[in-house]
DNA sequence: CCTAGTTTGGAAACCGGTTTCCAAAACCGT
DNA sequence: ACGGTTTTGGAAACCGGTTTCCAAACTAGG
C-alpha cells in the first residue's frame, strides 16, 4: 500500500514548516518566490494532492452540492440534473447526486448522508412531508426544493397551475366538451395541475371528471384505460400528469383500437425527448427541466454566500401542440 | 449560528472521555451498560451525529462509491445508475453520481474529485485512453470500467461482438442483402460492435458498408438519413448504433416518405424504455444496462474487501424483434 | 484477607489539513 | 550604524473523530 504523500511529506522535502506549504499551495498568503519554487518543486516531485476529508473538516467549507431526485429513470429528474450540473461546474462546484427510488424512508438517509458531505442541499421531487423539509432547511445548510412550494423554504417551481388552465383551455378551443384528468401522487405539482385544470373546466361551463392514476408512469397510462372506459360518458379528452403515462395510455388505447386524435384527445405534461418522434405526436404543456436545475443551484449557491430569506422562483412552461391533440 | 454537537459535547455531557463515546457509539467495545446508557442518553439529548469527514479521515473509509457516466440523458446510462444505486444500497454503501457531459476534460476532474471522497469508482462510457484508465487503477483505490475491456482493469461489458452477429444474422434470415452499420464513437463498444458486424456480414458473402454518425444521438440519426441516401445502391437494412440513433434515422426517413420496414429494416444496440412503445416498434438488440450497473457494484466492492486480480465478467444482449425490421 | 486475573474507561497520539500569532530577518531612511 | 517598519515563515492550536495502550478498579480463588 503505496499511501499517497501528505503536507508533512512535502514539508520535510521543501525543507520547510508545514503551514508554509499550505500557504504557498493554497495562494493564501504571498511568500518569498524562491520559497514558492522549493515548495512547488517538492509538490510536483511526490505528486501532492491535498487529502479533500482534511481540507473539509479543517475549512468547514466542501465545494459540493448535493442533489436528491425521486427517480433517476424519468427524464424530467435528468433534464434537471444536466442544468444543475453544467451550471454548478461554472461556479466551480461538484455535484454528487443520489436516486431516492421514490422510497421517503431512502430518501431520508441520502438526505442525511448526501448533507454531511455537501454544502447545500437540492432537492426534487421530495416525497417528504412540508413540516419535514421545513425542519431541513437551515441557513448553514440550506436546502433548495424544486416542485414544491413551502413557505420558509427556499424553492423553484413551474407555475403548474397556469400551464394545467393554458393546456385545459387549449382542449376547450379545439371543442373537447368531457376533459378528463388523469391525476398523480397527492403532492404539490398534482394539486396545483388539478387545481388549475379544475378552473379552466368549471370556467367553461363543462365538468369535471379527475381520475387517479396507480402509478404516475408508462404502467399506471396502461392500467388507466381500463378505468376510463368503465367510466360514461366518454371522454373526448385526456390530460394526463407527465408525459410517460400519456405515451403509457396511447399505447393501450391503440391496442383497443381507438383514434387518437379522432376519438379522444390526449395531452400531457412533460419534456420528454421523444414527445415530438412519437406517432402520433404528443402535445404537451413543455415543463423546462433543465431551467429549474440551473435556477435551483443559482439559488443554492446565493443562499450559501449570504443567507437571506427563502425565496420562491417560479418558471413557465409553453404549450407545444402536437397531433395528438386534434385540429378543431 | 448554531453548531453542530461533537463528540467532545457528549463526552461533557454524558461525563466520560471522547474515546469512550467513540466505543459506545460504533460498539467498538463493550462497556459497562450503566455507561453505555448515559452515553446514549447525553446522543440522544443533543442529538448527536458524527461528523461524516473527520470519521473519514480517521478511518480511512468513506462507505460511498463513486460513478462517473458519459451522459445523463441517456437511458442506457441511467438504468445503469439503477441497478448500481439499488445493488449499493443493499451493501450499505452510498452512491455519489457526477454526469461527465461526454467532455474527457470535465471527466478528468469529476474522476479525482470523487475519488478523493469514495472507496472506489465505476466508470462508465469513459472517454479516456486506455493508458489513463490503466494508470488509474490501483488496489487501494479501485476503479471499475463498463463498456471498456481494458488488460488489468476490471470490467463489466456485453458481449456486444456475439451481440452485433446475432443482429446482422437476424437482417440476413429476414432475407436483406445491404446491411449498413451506422457506427458510434471509435471506443470498445463500437470497435465490437463492427467488427460483429463485418464478421457476419462477410459470412454471408454480402459487402458491408460503414459509415460514421456526427454523434450517437437523436440528431447524428436524423443527420445520417442524408449521408444514407447519397450511397448507391441504397441499403435494404441499417443498424444504428444505439436506439436513440434509429429514432431520429426513423423520423427523418419518415419525412422523406420511405416505408419502414417495407423498404428499409431499421435495427439498433439499446435498451430504450420506449423501444416498443414506437411506430414502428423499434427492433433492437436489448443491453442489460441495469444488470452491468449490479456487476460492476459488485465487483468494485470484491475488490476492496480482498484486491485480487483484476477481472473481466461478461454479460449478454438479448434480441428484441419488433416491426421495424420486416418479416421475411 | 491477599494475590492474580480480568474488566473498565481515560489519556494521548494520530488522521491531514488550515489559520492565527509572533519572533526573527530584511529593509528603509537618516 | 541605528531605530523603526515591513516581510517572511515557523510553532502551535484547532477541526472532530478513532484507536492504542495502560492504570485503576473490580472479581475470583485460595
Amino acid at each position: 500500500m503505496i499511501k499517497r504523500p501528505t503536507i508533512t511529506d512535502v514539508a520535510l522535502e521543501a525543507g520547510v514548516a508545514r503551514s508554509t506549504v499550505s500557504k504557498v499551495v493554497n495562494k493564501t498568503q504571498k511568500l518569498n518566490s524562491s520559497t514558492e519554487a522549493k515548495v512547488w518543486k517538492a509538490v510536483s516531485k511526490l505528486g501532492y494532492q491535498a487529502n479533500t476529508h482534511a481540507q473539509i473538516l479543517s475549512t468547514g467549507r466542501s465545494w459540493a452540492i448535493g442533489i436528491v431526485i425521486l427517480d433517476i429513470l424519468n427524464p424530467h429528474f435528468t433534464s434537471l440534473v444536466k442544468g444543475a450540473s453544467l451550471t454548478a461546474a461554472e461556479k466551480n462546484y461538484l455535484v454528487l447526486l443520489s436516486d431516492a427510488e421514490e422510497n421517503p424512508k431512502r430518501e431520508h438517509q441520502l438526505i442525511s448522508s448526501l448533507r454531511a458531505r455537501t454544502d447545500g442541499l437540492i432537492l426534487a421531487g421530495s416525497r417528504l412531508s412540508d413540516a419535514e423539509l421545513f425542519a431541513l432547511h437551515s441557513p448553514e445548510q440550506p436546502i433548495v426544493t424544486v416542485g414544491r412550494v413551502i413557505e420558509g423554504v427556499p424553492s423553484v417551481a413551474v407555475d403548474e397551475r397556469t400551464a394545467a388552465v393554458q393546456l385545459t383551455s387549449h382542449l376547450i378551443n379545439l371543442g373537447c366538451k368531457r376533459i378528463c384528468y388523469l391525476s398523480g401522487p397527492a403532492f404539490w405539482v398534482n394539486q396545483e395541475r388539478q387545481a388549475g385544470y379544475q378552473h379552466a373546466v368549471t370556467q367553461a361551463g363543462l365538468t369535471s371528471q379527475v381520475l387517479p392514476l396507480t402509478t404516475p408512469d408508462l404502467n399506471g397510462g396502461e392500467q388507466a384505460s381500463a378505468q376510463l372506459w368503465k367510466t360514461n360518458p366518454l371522454p373526448d379528452a385526456i390530460i394526463c400528469y407527465n408525459d410517460m403515462v400519456a405515451i403509457g395510455l396511447m399505447a393501450s388505447l391503440k391496442t383497443l383500437g381507438i383514434k387518437i386524435p379522432e376519438e379522444v384527445s390526449i395531452a400531457a405534461f412533460g419534456n420528454h425527448p421523444l414527445a415530438a418522434h412519437l406517432t402520433p405526436s404528443l402535445t404537451h404543456m413543455e415543463i423546462p427541466s433543465q431551467q429549474l436545475g440551473e435556477r435551483a443551484v443559482k439559488l443554492l449557491l446565493e443562499m450559501l454566500e449570504k443567507p437571506e430569506k427563502p425565496q420562491h422562483i417560479l418558471q413557465y412552461a409553453v404549450l407545444r401542440p402536437r397531433e395528438s391533440t386534434r385540429a378543431s
